[in-house]
DNA sequence: ATCGTTGCAAAGCCTTTGCATTCAC
DNA sequence: GTGAATGCAAAGGCTTTGCAACGAT
């Protein structure tokens, strides 16, 4: 399931979820909507208000907060908490080729990645403890030097 | 490593950190510390807070936050974040024995496990990539029923 | 006496919400 | 026309800090 496809499948997704739950579409959720697929990163509320600004420069902050809580609540978006503090939303895997995230603490970079085995002793583990998982968090923090994308030393 | 020599382990490190730094010992800090390394979990600031507050009622949050602040500094206390929102302090596990956590999501039990094959896998990982790791966090979320502490459905 | 420490209250930061106005249907 | 959506500004929730008073050495 590459980029493309993703995108379609969110755009599906997010329209049965509105008319299911009878939101409007507004030129506001348009351009959000748009920008954040567009984007493909991993982008904080900031990051997508500036993107959606340059769209419709009178889009307020509090209107992407709830846009974008409403894609996660379509299971459109992630969210996704790192250690910088802010909230970042990325598109949903929709189930599959669930990755988790390597970033780098010197420029900020994040790097996907996927590890079945990883998936599989998680799941195990688990398990063992008699619990039922709902979702998980694996992040490992690092230096992508020497090619860190920006060096602030 | 079990807890008993973490915690003198724990002691030595602060009172070293402290002289090599110029730190005073204040009846606070005194406090704090044995709040905190009697308790054995997971702690938050308010529950250290009052935790140390029936050792020595006029203690102020500040001064817990301070006192947690420089434990962390000195390498005897980690900060945790997961995924409520408030930042909770443990022993560090002093290179040894290093673990990661299954909280569950309706009681909010913490678990704490360990697993050796998921720690290389890791490390191959952020090899592939390049990565000089700093830290990670691996955090499981589920629930823990039906034996969870509380039930508050 | 000096300089670190304390406690309070205020400020920061990011997230979340109340409300009057605007807009989609 | 009616109820949802927007934008602003204010409120929350937790963390961090400025500052005057206090206390350890």
């Amino acid at each position: 399931m590459n980029q493309d496809e993703r995108r379609l499948r969110g755009r599906h997704v997010l329209a049965e979820y509105m008319t299911r739950h009878g939101k409007r579409n507004t030129r506001q959720r348009d351009v959000i909507v748009d920008a954040f697929l567009d984007a493909e990163g991993h982008l904080t509320l900031n990051e997508l208000l500036a993107l959606a600004q340059t769209g419709d420069p009178g889009i307020g902050f509090a209107t992407v907060y709830r846009t974008m809580k409403m894609l996660s609540d379509a299971g459109v978006a992630d969210e996704r908490r790192f250690d910088e503090g802010q909230t970042r939303y990325e598109l949903a895997d929709f189930g599959h080729d669930h990755h988790d995230h390597i970033i780098c603490t010197r420029c900020g970079k994040i790097i996907e990645f996927e590890d079945d085995e990883i998936e599989r002793l998680q799941a195990a583990i688990a398990e063992r403890f008699g619990i039922r998982v709902t979702h998980h968090r694996h992040e490992i923090y690092g230096e992508c030097m020497p090619d860190c994308e920006s060096h602030p030393e």
